[in-house]
RNA sequence: GGUCCCUUCGUCUAUCGGUUAGGACACCAGAUUUUCAUUCUGGGAAGAGGGGUUCGACUCCCCUAGGGACUACCA
């Protein structure tokens, strides 16, 4: 016997596309709410849909919630293997008189579908009260038998109390005409077989709450707390598409984003904790509380979350950093020799304070991969002018003398040159920077030259002085 | 059309009948500075509208407006 107080979570998408933000942050809202109660978290996949559904979605889902960190506590459960328990639900419903057999052809449905438009009243099938034997041989489905009278309550833990009138509940379908079961049926059914306690999912399903609580009573099962959280929209308040920028979680990952960082921005969408913003896994488990669900939908903001993944940028591992900006030099087709690594990884933690993605980080850090000579830029050249080249070749030498070669020594022999040629660091400054960078941005100067290291910041140095004018 | 949900600075949010309505991002100004960035300081910026209830409403109730979801043999 499991124990019926501890809760239980679940995120159950549908493999028919890329998991979403707005699905991502549906599962992790059901995560932190399992871990902040000690519950356990389990994923469903609805596939009863065998047409829309693909193995490819569903391994995109997979692979989605991975990249975020997101896990579940049991192998996931697919919904469509589970075929037979619904059938078996279905019956007892039938037995029960709470379903019954539609014989309805498409052409009267539609005709029905309209006049109760019309007339500003839900759907019913004239079957709902006629003898089964009339249908003879022809093909029917299974509606749920809807009571008529009275209201049913959904007392939401986001929303709050909210009330439906019955008569403004369909008679929900519930075995299709190829015998198979639909959502409605099957979510009640598995989510009382796996213990469900709290069914935490997107407010577009607040209107489905009311008519699966009807098939829970009428089953005579324990009806779950619900919690209806509000979608993600995009930075205009329309539903949240393409033209955005990006919705799948992959794209994110693709654009520069850390998951730590992306699992904060997404946590923030929707729930809060005081003034908290920037807060660790186990903070967010151990201050999550569906109560503090905020319930209006949130506007994705990519200012905001540039932020926040620059927060998590300074303080991810130097190493990881590198290896992930690699990544993206390489599909920028640059090729990284050994010393271009050592180099792009020196770099990596003097820039990175400024970097709000990894695809700026790369940005920020291309200056290292340069091969040499190093190009200049029309503006870099006329920097050069002779006057300019003389003292370069001053500081050439000067800066070959040099034993320290860091960023602090480096800054002080800087700073040392420019008092014995009597003139300010701006003088010669920029020029430097084209020598070792061309037009590529690069760090100050005593950080460039520390992570290009002493043979090829002289290099690149030389390389210009050598240079016709 | 019907049912249901939502509405505090540009954005994310705090407030859970009594606050100069707080914080963060963004923005603007200044400081620092060899570019860009970082950093620091300061600033502007909000309770959709209208009625109630109350000694007192952002907070409770009603109406209006504006958004949104559902209204499938999709989930």
């Amino acid at each position: 016997m499991t124990d019926r107080s501890a809760v239980v979570t679940r995120f159950a998408p549908s493999p028919t596309g890329d998991l979403h933000i707005g699905g991502a942050r549906t599962a992790l809202f059901n995560l932190l709410y399992a871990r902040h109660t000690g519950g356990r978290f389990l994923i469903r996949v609805e596939d009863t849909d065998r047409e829309r559904s693909t193995a490819s979605a569903v391994q995109a889902i997979f692979d989605g919630l991975a990249w975020l960190g997101v896990a579940a506590d049991a192998e996931p459960v697919f919904q469509h293997t589970r075929i037979d328990r619904h059938r078996e639900v279905v019956a007892e419903l039938l037995a029960k008189g709470r379903a019954y057999k539609d014989f309805t052809i498409a052409e009267e449905l539609e005709a029905e579908r309209a006049a109760a438009r019309a007339e500003g009243r839900v759907v019913r099938s004239a079957w709902r009260d006629r003898d089964p034997a009339e249908g003879g041989d022809r093909p029917f489905v299974l509606r749920f038998k809807s009571p008529l009278e009275g209201e049913t309550l959904v007392d939401d833990l986001v929303k709050g109390p909210v009330r439906f009138q019955n008569k403004e509940l369909d008679d929900l379908v519930l075995l299709r005409t190829d015998d198979t079961p639909t959502y409605n049926l099957a979510v009640v059914a598995d989510d009382h077989d796996m213990g469900v306690t709290h069914v935490i999912r997107g407010d577009d399903h607040l209107n489905n709450a009311a008519r699966q609580t009807l098939i829970y009573q009428a089953l005579g099962w324990t009806v779950p707390a619900f919690a209806h959280i509000p979608l993600i929209h995009g930075p205009d308040g329309a539903k949240l598409s393409k033209r955005h920028g990006a919705q799948a979680v992959g794209e994110f990952a693709g654009q520069g984003y850390l998951p730590e960082g992306m699992r904060n921005y997404l946590a923030r969408l929707g729930w809060g904790h005081g003034d908290d913003e920037i807060f660790t896994d186990a903070q967010a488990a151990e201050w999550f509380d569906i109560a503090d669900v905020v319930k209006a939908p949130a506007r994705l903001d990519w200012a905001k979350l540039n932020f926040v993944n620059q927060q998590y940028m300074r303080h991810a591992d130097d190493a990881r950093l590198t290896e992930m900006v690699a990544a993206v030099h390489q599909s920028r087709d640059v090729t990284i020799t050994e010393a271009g690594r050592a180099r792009l990884a020196a770099a990596i933690p003097l820039v990175k304070e400024g970097a709000h993605t990894t695809l700026e980080l790369a940005d920020l850090t291309a200056f290292t991969l340069l091969s040499r000579p190093v190009v200049l830029d029309e503006k870099s050249r006329k920097r050069l002018d002779s006057e300019t080249l003389a003292r370069l070749g001053r500081l050439h030498d000067h800066l070959n003398s040099e034993a320290q070669w860091d960023a602090p020594s480096l800054e002080a022999a800087l700073r040392k040159f420019a008092e014995i040629e009597g003139v300010g660091l701006g003088k010669f400054g920029g020029a430097l920077r084209s020598t070792l960078s061309g037009a590529a941005s690069a760090p100050d100067l005593a950080s460039a030259l520390t992570a290009l290291g002493k043979a090829e910041s002289l290099g690149r140095l030389g390389d210009a002085l050598s240079q016709p004018a």
